[in-house]
DNA sequence: ATTTATTTTTAGATTTGTCTAAAAATAAAT
DNA sequence: ATTTATTTTTAGACAAATCTAAAAATAAAT
């Protein structure tokens, strides 16, 4: 009924909601690596949430968030890009210099902190990553984005997101220059790695891996 | 040396220090009265501070904290006053509604964070309590300041502070519209019960009782 | 100087979240 | 259909932070 979980709970609940996306179903062993932790852990905590009814979880079988485990999550994600869009915004952090801090904020509840907060940010749509932030009510704006790797050849789009934010990863785009926003297209994709050869509005061209292209994602235009 | 402490410890750093700054020594029960726990769990929490350089501590003699846990406690102090600016100047909170959140985001250590929120805020030297703000290097600019209680009778003075900051004093004082930098003097101290009569700019009088007029901190002007 | 009261500390439990190592269930391979 | 490998769960231990109840130290009172 009330919505006051622990940290860790949290925590989780970001995690399996985010594999949920990515995946479509979560396991066991996934789970305990995103989250950095030990099988063992991750099984005390789901019959944990399952009894407090945000999971169905059958032992053996698989498990999910349940609607209220899901709504949960959404609100979670929302203070977790709220206060990204702020470190970035207001106080002009880099966005790969975000995640740590904002994964502790994220697990402040006030609800009103929040709202206000959202005032105060104008109400902002995205987060710097380019990841959609819900509402108030928890509702997101999805959009229909696809990962670089998968965008035809010669055909312009923009950078809306990227996925697998490790630091490593933002750090190595920052120091490209390809950053939420960036308008580019594909000119070849070279078949012997999958690695895309991307060209920028100001014609310069660079070549990029596999594994960059799946975590970048694109609209096109 | 590496200055990482746990949620609980860093609110007992805090509360050991603000005991010392009131009544100069602090005892044991006095810090469970204050943190809300039992003595016993004190006791375990001085053994661990203790071990960790942050205390002077000896057993039933008695404690206070070390240089080192002075600086630390400066620093949780700087973080929450900070917060609590942000909340009411950038959110629009009420001085009266901020406490609670304070003392979670007071716990988000990244330095980094602190300092650009610092510099975001324009470097107030003050709380909206009216309680001085440690600068980055930990140096706190205290104010003579004294209970209104002590204020002579006639002498204009302005609110700096409040101690004691309980939600429903803080309320009270919102209700009467005294605030930080309200400007008052006291007309008449009656001797039965140590009450005061104080007279606003606006030429308002209402009676204030001793517990309050000890509570507000006021500049003489 | 004893007795009595207060304060503080210990002893032992409990809760939360974690871990390693072993057992059980499920999946894959022969 | 067994055997082998992988995944998941249990069993048991541990650290952090808390609690209650009892013991020990200190302070106050007679
Ligand atoms: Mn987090
Ligand atoms: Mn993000
Ligand atoms: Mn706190
Ligand atoms: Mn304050």
């Amino acid at each position: 009924m009330r919505a006051n979980f622990s940290i860790a709970e949290e925590n989780y609940i970001k995690s399996i909601y985010h594999l949920q996306q990515a995946t479509g179903e979560v396991n066991t062993n996934a789970l305990a690596n995103h989250l950095n932790t030990k099988a063992a852990s991750v099984t005390d905590m789901l019959k944990k949430l399952q009894a407090k009814n945000l999971l169905n979880y059958l032992p053996y079988k698989g498990f999910k968030l349940s609607r209220e485990g899901n709504k949960a999550a959404v609100m979670i994600i929302r203070r977790h890009r709220l206060w990204e869009f702020f470190l970035v915004d207001k106080l002009h952090f880099n966005w790969d210099e975000i995640h740590e801090v904002a994964e502790e904020l994220e697990h402040i509840r006030s609800k009103k902190l929040i709202d206000k907060l959202d005032e105060f940010l104008g109400y902002p749509k995205f987060d710097p990553h380019g990841d959609p932030i819900p509402d108030s009510n928890g509702k997101i704006d999805e959009l229909k984005q696809l990962p670089l790797a998968n965008l035809p050849v010669n055909k312009q789009a923009i950078i809306t997101s990227v996925l697998n934010q490790s630091n490593e990863l933002l750090a190595f785009l920052s120091s490209r220059n390809i950053a939420i926003g960036t308008v580019l297209e594909i000119k070849d994709k070279l078949p012997f790695d999958n690695s895309v050869e991307i060209k920028f509005k100001n014609k310069q061209s660079i070549n990029i891996s596999e594994q960059v292209a799946k975590a970048i994602q694109v609209n096109p235009l």
